[in-house]
DNA sequence: ATGCAACTGCAAATCGTTTGCAAAAGAGCG
DNA sequence: CGCTCTTTTGCAAACGATTTGCAGTTGCAT
């Protein structure tokens, strides 16, 4: 028993087969994506790691979020008006739900949803790369403010 | 017989009501927007808008589409990787489908997913306000370039 | 017609993201 | 370890889409 989760997959090993440097900036940025519970964006993800590492640039945040995304490592969210988020790739997948008063992003999975994505497509004569299902709502009942 | 379809709802009578003023440029962008039948975006619009009144400024295309998104006369889509495109509002909802090699987008909808949608919602605590669907795909099977 | 708030075109500003470039630092090798 | 060959970096400037300040124009209710 107890083999590790799907957490904090071991990325550095998966660059270095790629033949891709392990930088001092890249490692400070995957230990954060590892560690990251949200969805943060580039200058979240910027503004921990000069925490880490002063001298760590945007820029490099952003190329390495760009490769990190072709590698397949993370997923980049485009949610309503925001800049991109980011996120590791390794869970299983999943669509989200973003709470319109406190920004909250809730992940959920619908099979039966995905099941007839597909079919819609397929009746469609389309085959299905990626989608993208987004909710946007507000809390109900509970004027809970936060 | 021969009722008039949903289309080219009578915008100027609902601005004029809203006591927002009919002004040229604004009779022209909303000649254009009935008149698309794919989703266009600014740029486009602009220079449709240009061969009728050439004084017609970028500017006004995008303050008269936040007008009329704010009215609730069109929608507002932000596809992957492009511009936002747009589209009438007079219709019955549906989500899309992009032909990722073509740029096609196809509009499908889906009683089943939308009820589903707000099941999830509901289960979650929450009450869908709008949702976002996006399929993208290839045409499966034949290799119809164009 | 008159008057004034709403609207416009223009240029400049903004935001998120990308890029050119010269300097800095990985990795394989000796 | 040092050497060399690349890749990667930080910085500043460029970018594309969209927004905004402003001074002049226009719609439209008197
Ligand atoms: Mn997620
Ligand atoms: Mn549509
Ligand atoms: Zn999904
Ligand atoms: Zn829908």
């Amino acid at each position: 028993m107890n083999e590790p989760q799907q957490t904090k997959p071991d990325y550095e090993r998966e660059l270095r087969r790629a033949g891709i440097r392990i930088t001092r900036p890249r490692r400070v940025i995957l230990d954060i994506l590892s560690e990251a519970d949200s969805h943060p964006d580039a200058m979240e993800i910027f503004q921990r790691a000069s925490v880490i590492d002063k001298s760590i640039s945007l820029s490099t945040v952003y190329r390495t979020m760009k490769l990190l995304e072709g590698m397949g490592a993370i997923h980049r969210h485009a949610f309503e008006g925001g800049p991109a988020r980011f996120e590791q790739a390794s869970g299983e997948h999943h669509d989200h739900l973003i709470d319109l008063d406190t920004g909250d992003v809730i992940e959920f999975h619908s099979n039966r949803i995905e099941e007839l994505q597909d079919e819609i497509a397929r009746e469609l004569g389309y085959e299905i790369v990626h989608h993208r299902l987004e909710l946007y709502g507000r809390r109900k009942g509970g004027r809970k403010k936060k």
